[in-house]
RNA sequence: GGACAGGUGGCCGAGCGGUUUAAGGCACACGCUUGGAAAGCGUGCGUGGUGUAACAGCCACCGCGGGUUCGAAUCCCGCCCUGUCCGCCA
């Protein structure tokens, strides 16, 4: 959500914003419905101000047992042209709050022109491409050999996008997610692990932005919730609704939950494997903070989810979002993507986005500042650390040998119970 | 699922048709006091909009939406949400 006051102050670097995420400039018609919708409301203010001081007479009168049937008779003629100019005024006030809360965050200066992921610029790059000596599976080759990953009993029970994990599978997925959480909720880390709702309500979709520009990539149910698409949704809606004090900022909640997607519009993409699924584990950071402050916490958040991929020894690059591919309440996301060999290819396994005041905005998130009068909306950032589902792709990858078996990243052993290796499917019954 | 109760500022809480300009308390800020602190005392302090160079001023907001009235936090209707008890249930 947009603050209209910036537009008025600063309509170039809006339009400028926009140019970025590819939409035409939009301030001169914003505000002109602005201007409008400011006439309205002084116009309609004073009419109240009339009727209230006409009312007050009323009531004296009345006590003092005067006649009122004049100042009463006053007040009736205001009614209609009251009632006229309080229509309008929430009329406008309403229709400019509709072109507005459907606009994406302005990207900030040091984001990349580009209209599609070909304007991403990588920013570093961490660890080597393992060389194989053989031909490297992907995870699905390598997860149905043994039958601890089934896609195809999961067809028949939910459809196509799940899957069943079984036995080291299914233990490895839980020991990443741990490995995962101890690391965030470590002192280096700093993060508070949260449990919360997977089902929301619509208010706090629309806090995140997912509404109402998203319904149809979420789950819904039919008494009215949405399965949360990521722990984002409630995390960052922690703060809704709320006055922080500066001294407790910043908050650094992490959660590992499952999310759901819908995935529309995503028909024939990554059909093969777990790459794209309707429900998949995510571990979930999100830091709320002073303006001043969200600039360095995304460098910090963003480095905390890298930490993950370094200490499990996965290659990986980070890449700067350009203004085109990034999410509408993002203003600056750092994308990490991780070397998958069976795909011989960098895939998307965290993305980490400052918001800005966006969602603070939607959802009621201020503080008080130590300095200085009043309140101001905090920002949120988000990111994931990690999506939990890829990483168990990506050791299954690049740590597979030869044989079909999977040595354990030796971070993960002690959540394996010592298992250094997840056997072979020869020689399993 | 059934019955009842209730939603007021950052929080608690009074007010139930007109000097409410939403009492009072807590929290917070500043000052006095103190060796220092606590306590105490004093002052300030809601949000949004409009307006202004900035103040001032003005308007709205007591869960949301409608209605009654000259006038609604207060009365009426609908909806949403919360709590308690009962039932069911992991």
């Amino acid at each position: 959500m947009h603050d209209i006051r910036f537009i008025r102050e600063n309509p170039e670097a809006f339009d400028a914003g926009l140019k970025k995420r590819n939409l035409a400039a939009l301030s001169a018609e914003l505000l002109e419905i602005d201007k409008r919708r400011r006439a309205a409301i002084s116009g309609s203010e004073g009419l109240q101000a009339r009727r209230k001081a006409l009312s007050q007479r009323v009531g004296i009168a009345k006590r003092k047992g005067e006649p009122a049937e004049a100042l009463m008779g006053e007040v009736a003629a205001l009614e209609e042209s009251l009632k006229k100019g309080e229509a309008e005024a929430a009329r406008l006030d309403e229709e400019l709050t509709h072109r507005l809360e459907v606009l994406p965050n302005l990207p900030f200066d040091d984001v990349p022109e580009g209209t599609d992921e070909h304007g991403n610029v990588e920013v570093r790059r961490h660890g080597n491409q393992r060389n194989f000596s053989f031909a490297p599976k992907d995870h699905v080759t390598l997860g149905e050999a043994t039958g601890e990953m089934d896609f195809a009993q999961a067809v028949k029970i939910s459809g196509a996008r799940f899957v069943f994990l079984k036995a080291h599978l299914a233990r490895l997925e839980r020991a990443l997610a741990q490995f995962m959480l101890d690391l965030h909720t470590s002192e280096e880390g700093g993060y508070t692990e949260v449990n919360p709702p997977l089902l929301v309500r619509d208010n706090a979709a629309y806090g995140v932005g997912q509404l109402p520009k998203f319904a149809e990539d979420m789950f819904h149910t039919d008494n009215g919730y949405w399965l949360v698409p990521t722990a984002e949704v409630p995390l960052t809606n922690l703060v809704n609704d709320t006055v922080l004090d500066e001294k407790e900022l910043p908050l650094r909640f992490t959660a590992f939950t499952p999310c759901f997607r819908s995935e529309a519009g995503a028909a024939g993409k990554d059909t093969r494997g777990m790459i794209r699924l309707h429900q998949f584990p995510k571990v979930e950071l999100v830091s709320i903070t002073t303006p001043e402050q969200s600039a360095a916490e995304h460098e910090r958040m963003t480095g905390r989810a890298e930490e993950v991929l370094k200490r499990l020894g996965l290659a990986f690059r980070t890449i700067v979002l350009c203004g085109g591919d990034m999410g509408p309440a993002s203003r600056k996301t750092y994308d990490i993507e991780v070397w998958l060999p069976g795909q011989n290819a960098y895939r998307e396994i965290s993305s980490c986005s400052n918001c800005g005041d966006y969602q603070a905005r939607r959802m009621g998130a201020r503080y008080r500042p130590r300095e200085g009068k009043g309140t101001r909306f905090v920002h949120t950032l988000n990111g994931s650390g990690l999506a939990v589902g890829r990483t168990l792709v990506a050791v299954l990858e690049n740590y597979q040998n030869e044989d079909g078996s999977v040595t354990v990243p030796e971070v993960l052993r002690p959540y394996m119970g010592g298992l250094v290796t997840i056997p072979a499917p020869a020689g399993r019954k």
